[in-house]
DNA sequence: TAATTTGGTTTATATTATAAACTTGTTTAT
DNA sequence: ATAAACAAGTTTATAATATAAACCAAATTA
């Protein structure tokens, strides 16, 4: 009747990240953080449990001399959130008796 | 870009007692039990949540001898579900350019 | 060269979710 | 009649999570 919930992806932050990096090739950690709203620490943290579950990648590099970590979806992170959008509406539409 | 997810329904009991709850009349506890797969403590302490939030009515009563709970959604609570799913969008859904 | 800014990470704390243990009363079996 | 099992929850202890404050290193600016 209720499907589970990705716990990785039911939370607020994580979900927006994958949701605005579905949308695009890549995105850079501080333009995610202000696309997001999120402090620094919250999104490093949120990035590291997306990245070490497989969801997305992070690229560290530089940009000239600047460090630039560069966030991208992988297609099984895709597939994560395909499946939980799914599993979500459960919840949001009344079920035909 | 991504509004806030009011934090009383953004969890995955929650969620699942107030959409059950706004497809029916009113609910007993057991059912609710039985529907969302929830262990009795964790639910008590769920509805009693959504309740002093003013999202359900939960009525203690007697079924025969045997006490009967009875939960049901309120007016505000179906609101912010609605608020909820709303919000959920913005995350789920890709923005037109 | 001192202060400020950029781009983060680490860590401490607060909040949340969850189930185990418990309570109260009822029914069933002996 | 009384012990055992069951029903319907609640309380409480613990584990997991989210979050921001504090921190670090390098680059830029005053």
């Amino acid at each position: 009747m209720f499907p589970t919930l990705d716990p990785l992806l039911h939370s607020e932050l994580r979900l927006a990240v994958v949701s605005l990096l579905i949308g695009m090739e890549e995105a850079e950690f501080p333009y995610i953080k202000e696309q997001t709203g999120a402090t620094a620490g919250n999104l490093s943290v949120q990035t590291e449990k997306l990245s070490s579950a497989g969801y997305i990648t992070v690229d560290k590099g530089f940009k000239g001399k600047r460090p630039c970590t560069l966030c991208r979806i992988t297609p099984e992170g895709r597939k994560a959130f395909e499946d939980y959008v799914k599993a979500l509406k459960s919840y949001l539409v009344k079920p035909k008796k």
